[in-house]
RNA sequence: GGGAUCAUAGCUCAGCUGGGAGAGCAUCUGCCUUACAAGCAGGGGGUCAGAGGUUCGAGCCCUCUUGGUCCCACCA
């Protein structure tokens, strides 16, 4: 039974790993006799490299899938990975571009097949990371979103949807990437202000020379697809030109003036040009009004063969050249600097367009019903809770999903058109005749879905759905979603509806949310700045432990935290306090063993330990009950440095030091000893995976992995309120003499005579029998001999005085005391006393508190200031004495 | 424009049903006391952003103010 003198997380992780994979412990069936714990992973993209994110968000699972299971739950951690549409499209289309590789020459087929090479090669990088971290999720049950379940599971409710008529082909207003070339959908838009220009421009009025109405745009190359000019209905300015024709600048096109309730009379002249074909407003006037759409980009961003001489250039070039053309007709007004939110493509950063395109979308309204309604009535719970309002706000103003994609890599629509008829077939197989004319030429659509179609179906298209199998009977619906709150609307919402529409249920009953994980400074960590700490690095030099004990350690559900170095150090500092621990336990336990002791044969000090622990494990299930992973591992933190290291491991020193053959002391420090390190290494074991194995395994030979011990529960009879109160005052004790020898700077070794009275006769009695049963104690105390006695007899007038709560300790330093200092120390001491006696006497005083607050309270507060009145006594004789 | 959130020790942050201000790091002092110097012991440091209110009692609940951060939003 022996560890290594230093921690060193190097190698012990790996051969641990290993040794979990091996031993099939993350390994979750159906089993009817158990209760299942479900969570099922955010799937990593397949070209993404473990980041921070990661990180925290897979600590978070793991945590709570090791717990679950060590409380006997069949605990499933359902791992997989995303195909990610048009990430990875971008990134194979840019590998294969430095190979001088066309995507378009090689066409769909060929890309395809390098894309599938791609996720071949690069596919696992992620989970073997995660790997790295320690996460116990069941990798044999890894799923891939365009795996043949995943993808039939894609498909069953694509014509679920369409057959219902929740999704449709439609000609709508939608975003355009001109750079990616795809759609997107609102969801994936991120408005961001930029600094711009609001151009002013004449219409000129037709046939009234001289006459012209004044519009503000922010986008002049639209123009060429404007169709009317709109003011409001109620705008007395602008009454006498409603209905007349203006001449549109640059195209030589006449469109008429429009009124619509939509026109801000505040904003701007008042008059609005309305171009249908490219913005979302514009197209829904169009709509109320017949206007037609004049479609004037083409897909890459450049103006179409509509523009006249502007036809060719890019929009912007377009834009800059119409507004020189426009200042030499003398059209152009003025130029006024405007800050406003433009949308751009959250992955690419480009300006989206509107464009008006043939797309299919899911229909909203109805789905989103049951989401907003799981909040209300609670089947669905955030935590924390103020994510409610996020999500229900945007279920409440959902719009219908745009989810074709103009791209080649992801599940293509499952649609045929008959090049005969024109039907459109929505079909799981593809179908080799048109069931209305009988054409063979059917081709199916060229797009495929958002990549979030598919992850909307994750918690339940990896458990085998459609096909009804014994894992969606049995982990269906899954427990609980942790993720960030960047993804609540790309994928949770979206889960929850699809979960609701395909399978009657939320997917899961609770989402813990987690924030950001920001650099020292508070910043995003991103590629750009170079700012970001990579999780494997600090895994290789400190540890998993220490990473995934960094990342819980402070963190609260929702919040961003900061990253940095010393809090790294700080954690892998507690994972060598714990080694060391355990190796001077492992040191003294004797070869034979311990025996266990029997009830009587335990001491104060052990039952205040035992009850200690007893009393954590209690509140650190109850703090994971409610997600507060961070309170919880602080408390196991605390408990294990400041109880069990400093205090109960230093008092039980003494008691097998020098210990006899048949020692029942040194036996009962021993058991307590291995009893409350085995209890808190279980506790500690879903913060910190590998050290707790590796000592825990250490420790009990006999037992093959920490994993699946028994997670510990409070026990009434292991509560011992009265121990736990002696070896409290024994701390005061022995802290106020510390206190006294270092503000009188005794020499570290000096040792005098001890005295210690009792505040009674109880009291001394019990300082007595503690100190009997601690063994050598008075090393702790900085005694030569401890002298337990029921008054001040025989103890020096002058000796230096601590008073406690049940007790005076006396200290005759002789010459080290300075009386001048000792009196000023005493009087500090007695002002302490004045301070507290006159808060509760105040409160006591007050017949409201008397009267309202709880009797508990009160009662509290009665008998402390008795006590400190006791003590303020005790401290006024002593100062007498000094004073004579 | 709407909403959320934060403001607590020099720094980073806990403090969840309102009852005497906490941790880590940093700092200062003394210790290599053989499990641990990645440690031990002790100290200093906070009108809990500001102003009102509710309450016997407020860091915590309510209102307002100030200053950050974030999300949502079709004012051209």
């Amino acid at each position: 039974m022996e560890l290594a003198k230093t921690y060193d997380p190097k190698g012990l992780e790996d051969r641990l790993y290993q040794k979990w994979l091996d031993g099939g412990y993350f390994r979750a069936e159906v089993n009817p006799n158990k209760k299942p714990f479900t969570i099922v992973m955010p799937p990593p993209n397949i070209t993404g490299q473990l980041h921070m994110g990661h990180a925290l968000d897979n600590t978070l699972q793991d945590i709570l899938i090791r717990w679950k299971r060590m409380q006997g739950f069949e605990a499933l951690w359902q791992p997989g990975t995303d195909h990610a549409a048009i990430a990875t499209e971008v990134k194979v289309t840019e590998h294969l571009r430095e190979q001088g590789i066309d995507k378009n020459e090689i066409g769909r087929e060929e890309f395809l097949k390098h894309c599938w090479a791609w996720r071949k090669e690069y596919g696992t990088r992620i989970i073997n990371q995660l790997h790295k971290l320690g996460s116990s999720a069941d990798w044999e049950r890894e799923r891939f979103t365009m795996d043949e379940g995943c993808s039939d599971a894609v498909l069953e409710v694509f014509m679920r949807l369409y057959e219902k008529g929740y999704i449709y082909k439609g000609s709508k207003i939608i975003n355009w990437c001109p750079v990616c070339g795809t759609t997107i959908s609102d969801a994936e838009v991120e408005h961001v202000d930029q600094d711009g220009f609001f151009w002013h421009i004449n219409y000129p009025v037709v046939g009234e020379e001289g006459r012209f109405v004044e519009i503000a745009t922010t986008r002049p190359e639209t123009l060429l697809g404007d169709t009317a000019v709109a003011v409001n209905p109620n705008d007395d300015r602008y009454k006498d030109i409603v209905g007349k024709m203006l001449e549109l600048p640059l195209t030589g096109r006449q469109i008429p003036v429009i009124t619509d309730e939509y026109v801000d009379m505040e904003f701007g002249t008042g008059c609005v040009k309305i171009t249908p074909a490219h913005d979302p407003n514009d197209f829904e006037v169009g709509k109320r009004h017949g206007l037609a759409e004049i479609t004037i980009l083409n897909d890459d961003g450049t103006v179409n063969e509509l523009g006249g001489k502007y036809a060719g250039m890019d929009r912007y070039e377009a834009r800059a050249k119409m507004v020189e053309d426009l200042k030499e007709l003398g059209l152009l007004v003025k130029v006024v600097p405007h800050t406003h939110a433009v949308g751009t493509h959250d992955r690419c950063g480009t300006t989206i367009e509107p464009m008006v395109k043939q797309q299919w979308f899911v229909a909203m309204e109805e789905m989103a019903k049951p989401a907003i309604e799981a909040i209300k009535n609670g089947d669905l719970t955030f935590v924390p809770e103020r994510f409610d309002k996020i999500y229900l706000h945007w279920l409440e103003n959902i719009r219908d999903w745009c989810i074709s994609r103009q791209l080649w890599w992801g599940h293509r629509i499952p649609a045929y058109y008959c090049g005969g008829c024109k039907k459109t077939i929505v079909s799981k197989k593809a179908p080799t005749v048109c069931p209305d004319c009988g054409g063979t030429h059917l081709e199916q659509d060229p797009d495929t879905l958002d990549t979030w179609f598919s992850s909307a179906l994750w918690p339940f298209s990896t458990l085998g759905w459609p096909k009804k199998t014994p894992e969606m009977e049995y982990f269906y619906p899954t427990d609980v979603l942790v993720t960030g709150y960047d993804i609540i609307f790309f994928w949770v919402i979206r889960m929850v509806f699809s979960g609701y529409e395909q399978t009657g249920k939320s997917p899961f009953h609770h989402v813990l949310i987690h924030g950001l994980v920001r650099d020292a400074l508070g910043r995003k960590m991103s590629k750009s700045l170079g700012n970001g700490i990579d999780p494997l690095e600090i895994i290789d030099k400190y540890g998993a432990d220490a990473l995934r004990l960094t990342l819980m350690t402070g963190n609260a559900p929702g919040n961003d935290m900061r990253f940095y170095m010393e809090q790294v150090e700080a954690s892998r500092n507690f994972a060598n306090k714990i080694w060391n621990a355990s190796r001077f336990i492992m040191m003294n336990l004797p070869e034979e063993g311990v025996r266990e002791p029997k009830q009587e044969e335990l001491l104060p000090a052990d039952r205040w330990i035992l009850s200690r622990l007893n009393t954590v494990a209690r509140e650190v299930t109850e703090n994971m009950d409610r997600y507060e992973l961070g309170i919880a591992v602080q408390k196991i933190h605390d408990f294990i440095w400041d109880e069990f290291c400093d205090w109960y491991i230093e008092l039980a020193k003494f008691r097998f030091a020098n210990k006899e053959e048949e020692d029942t002391s040194a036996n009962a420090a021993l058991y307590t000893l291995r009893t409350v390190l085995t209890e808190a290494l279980k506790l500690l074991h879903p913060f910190m995976p590998f050290i707790t194995e590796e000592i825990y395994c250490t420790l009990l030979p006999e037992e093959k992995t920490i994993m699946i011990a028994p997670w510990p529960v409070y026990r009434e009879d292991m509560n011992y309120p009265a121990e736990e109160q002696q070896l409290e005052n024994f701390k005061a004790i022995v802290r106020g003499i510390r206190n006294v020898r270092a503000e009188m700077n005794v020499p570290a070794g000096t040792r005098t005579d001890l005295f210690i009275v009792g505040s009674d006769e109880k009291a001394t009695e019990e300082i007595s029998v503690l100190l009997d049963s601690l063994g050598g104690a008075k090393r702790m105390l900085f005694a030569k001999e401890v002298f337990v006695q029921s008054d001040r007899a025989g103890i020096a007038e002058d000796a230096v005085s601590v008073v406690t709560g049940n007790a005076t300790a006396y200290i005759p330093l002789e010459e080290l005391v300075d009386k001048e200092k000792e009196i000023a120390r005493l009087t500090a001491e007695s002002e302490k006393m004045d301070k507290e006696i006159k808060r509760a006497s105040g409160m006591l005083n007050n017949p409201n508190f008397v009267s309202k607050a709880p009797a508990a309270k009160v009662q509290a507060e009665k008998d402390k200031l008795a006590k400190y009145e006791e003590m303020k006594k005790r401290i006024a004789e002593q100062l007498a004495k000094y004073m004579n």
